[in-house]
DNA sequence: TTTATTTACGAATACGTTTAAGTGAAACGT
DNA sequence: ACGTTTCACTTAAACGTATTCGTAAATAAA
């Protein structure tokens, strides 16, 4: 980049001082309209960019915000990225990407990095590894931060979440109106209130249909993709559930894929529901039962949130809404001989996220 | 943020100077080794910071690439994305991501706003409504780009693409080998090299097989959902084909829900095999026939070359790999009759991409 | 020994922007 | 008439880092 075009270079073609220049470029009530249009003129003539660097380091505005994720290969990070984005564009906010992969140090090492200015604010959603905050808890305190769907229970910021207790508890309810007395539950992300208001809903809904509590029937998620797929196979086996509720959507598929190994019959011989994202969904084979969280929906409100923080301005804690997931019931959960025909959730779906 | 710890409060505290403890921190040789162990010991004892808007504004480097895609919500380009963050973390690069949402007006604007050197470098899948190329023939003089998957052909920059061509070619083969005889043919990414390399493969398969090309099979992509829909409906109702290759993925699930609709039979009625890298494919009903291209190499590469450029490391053109996809077999493209109980790409994968 | 070279550091400046403080002229109030 | 505001602009000083150019001391070469 040699020779670029600067405020210097603006302010000696106009014969006026880089100050001037400087505000007209910013709107400032101290300059005449006439100088203000004679420098945008000017600047768009020719191609004048303001640089980040020296304007960042000036005046400590990045326009740029974090997001810090477990997965971008997941389709309800993606579509909350979506949002994120959506909401940072029109403020003309850019947009950094970090993923943790699950990993609680990779996650320390970006919140220690984005330390260093680099950002205005950051979104986060909690690696299901972090059993530490204190990484969050010093964050929280330098720079504003909005937890969204993978939260921590125990730090000040604001969180958008979903229902997630009443969705699980849905969603039992949901098997138990399907018939099922014997339903497992796939869980996960342990450490994070998102999993722990999850594993409640599914407990008390239990309880509340006077169906017993087999800590048996309650399997946690593993990061090995094939230890997972034997301990569904084992839980399966071994337990023999009429049902089962996925609390995650990397769970799900697998249950699929052991079914078709051990010739189990979805819905027949077992019913299965699953919070996820995936846009297949309905064209599964069983079409498969889920609570959809709104993904897209997530990431703007968090992204409006964080925004509202940077504009200072001022909102009550009861504000900040739970947004609400949705229980669609397809093949996968349905009792055949209650809803013969019934083909829910199954129509041709417009692309509402995109 | 006030009272930061600088390269100021490090020089003080050891009683050196600013520019020794800058050079220190970048190891340069011109520091002992005595001096650059107390300098990194401090910083990290205070948790020193660089600066990164100092930095890059003093250095032009700004240890961050811009990524601009179409739609992240999308497998392809997640995967990509995860690539492609894959090898910048390794070099401790930021990733900034721009959606285009195939809005050629948007892809300019990001380009524009690219060349203010907020990035030292950027990654690009071009828009599919982009019919005007200047703003990139303008972007490669003056930043390193490097192009991924969806590329231009008259432009002067590492592209990295997958065998399109062959990819196609290869679908039609193996719908005719399947018995098909009426082979349709979704169209898409008309404006990029991608999409005409693609076409090309599927008509240049269609003579060589002494297939008549009959423009009325080939229909193009539409953004509106809908429209969309009934445009395949009515390839379906009236050239009646017996095969359908969908040039993108967005394009097959639609195939399905028409097929629904008409109460078609897939693959009995109507085969289909669809660009894709929809992870659940194999879990279809029936199980999709996909050219899947390999989207995270794609990302890695993509972001290794662009690395190589700048760090100004020589290479010759024809070091830049064209990759290769893969065709998996499924249930949607098979002739039943021919191949029976054969359950081809239908065993549980391993999530090899995350 | 003298001279040349290397080593290890410091002083000063520039990167391009924003902004507090200041200025001269015009407009206003009384 | 005089002081006071307001307007429109300028001056100058940051922001925190990287780097060029010195330079003094230590070391090597002569």
């Amino acid at each position: 980049m040699k020779g670029n075009v600067t405020v210097k270079t603006l302010a000696k073609e106009l014969n006026i001082s880089i100050a001037t220049v400087s505000k007209a470029l910013n709107d400032s009530y101290e300059i005449s309209i006439d100088t203000k249009q004679k420098v945008w003129d000017l600047a768009k003539k020719l191609k004048y960019e303001r640089n980040p660097a020296a304007s960042n380091l000036r005046s400590h505005k990045t326009k740029t915000i974090a997001v810090i994720i477990p997965e971008i290969a997941n389709n309800f990070f993606s579509l909350a990225i979506n949002g994120i984005e959506e909401i940072a564009r029109k403020r003309d906010y850019h947009v950094l990407i970090y993923q943790t992969h699950e990993n609680s140090e990779t996650e320390i090492t970006f919140t220690d990095s984005l330390l260093s200015g680099r950002v205005d604010g950051i979104l986060i959603s909690v690696s299901s590894n972090t059993e530490n905050y204190e990484h969050f808890k010093e964050l929280v305190k330098k720079i504003p931060v909005v937890f969204f769907d993978r939260t921590i229970e125990d730090i000040d910021a604001v969180k958008i979440t979903t229902d997630d207790y009443e969705s699980a508890y849905n969603a039992a309810y949901h098997l138990i109106g399907n018939g099922c007395k014997n339903i497992a539950y796939l869980h996960a992300l342990d450490n994070l209130s998102t999993g722990q208001k999850r594993l409640s809903g599914y407990r008390d809904a239990l309880s509340a249909h006077n169906l017993p509590a087999n800590p048996d029937l309650i399997i946690s998620y593993d990061k090995d993709t094939e230890k997972n797929y034997d301990n569904i196979k084992q839980l399966i086996v071994l337990q023999k559930p009429d049902g089962i509720i996925s609390s995650i959507e990397e769970f799900a598929l697998p249950c699929y894929y052991v079914c078709k190994e051990l010739g189990l019959n979805i819905p027949h011989d077992l019913k299965i529901i699953s919070f996820s994202n995936l846009s297949t969904a309905p064209l599964l084979s069983p079409s498969l039962s889920t609570i959809t969280q709104p993904a897209f929906e997530i990431g703007k409100e968090a992204a409006g949130f964080l925004f509202k923080i940077l504009d200072k301005k001022h909102f009550e804690p009861d504000e900040v809404p739970t947004l609400k997931s949705t229980l669609i019931q397809r093949e996968s959960s349905l009792d055949k001989n209650k809803s013969p025909g019934i083909h829910l959730g199954f129509h041709y779906q417009l692309n509402l996220n995109v």
